[in-house]
DNA sequence: CCGTATCCACAATGATACTG
DNA sequence: CAGTATCATTGTGGATACGG
């Protein structure tokens, strides 16, 4: 039996990393929520439906591709529902779902470590770059 | 005047978006701790303090270019302290601050939201793939 | 009006060899 | 032991023209 090659142990450790966090469901989690653009779209439609070119307006500097691809990433995760009108033009409305309501108290819990501990951070980093300033 | 470009507004409105969402904290908060590797870092010392080479070992997968990226990131913003002791050879431990310790209830939370509710969004996803099937 | 299709740019990640 | 330098690769997001 040869010595296992470098890649070989690599790809061992990578499946029992994935084993371990692959699964994790606080890891796809973030994934979702940290996403670009969901936080803004989920804002946009907190309080009520929105029209898809509300939410084009409403979350500004958004392309229209990443708009509905977090829109539909969105809605296959059941966190926002979508409703058609067939009107001339066709109308579309997006909704947060009951999911996607139970999501917004966590979304605040972000909010206030952030408001509560942000300037620790800021403070911190002007700390470390002064003292790791070079030239 | 000329009509503004579709390029002009487009660039208006990213302004927008950023006076709104750049300055936002938990938008800061969010990309640091959703980061790919900081939730393995951080859960590896929770406990107790690591040296450079547990790390490694313990958050498998890991090339040393990214470990060493994930640990200065999360230490120039006090989440996590940097020891050096002068030995032959050196000896590097790593722990976190007690900035870093308040944010692991928020990790809690978070994990608990999604022991909470994957479920659904994995049903909510199956749903999704089986009405959206094509083919 | 509500998107989709296409092409492009660039940042993020990874493997790995090498240095203090 | 604890990283750094380099190169290759891929994924992610953006602009925009066009279709239902």
């Amino acid at each position: 039996m040869a010595t296992k090659t470098a890649a070989q142990r690599r790809e061992e450790a990578k499946l029992e990393y994935d084993a371990f966090m692959a699964g994790c469901p606080s890891r796809q989690l973030l994934d979702r929520i940290s996403d670009k653009w969901v936080g803004l779209v989920l804002a946009a439609m907190a309080d009520r439906p929105r029209r898809y070119g509300e939410l084009s307006k409403e979350v500004a500097g958004v392309s229209p591709k990443m708009l509905t691809q977090t829109l539909r990433s969105l809605e296959r995760d059941g966190l926002v529902a979508r409703y058609v009108t067939a009107e001339v033009p066709v109308r579309v409305d997006y909704e947060l779902t009951d999911l996607g309501h139970s999501l917004m108290p966590l979304m605040r819990a972000i909010k206030s470590w952030a408001e509560a501990h942000m300037d620790d951070v800021h403070v911190a980093r002007s700390e470390y770059d002064r003292t790791t300033a070079s030239a």
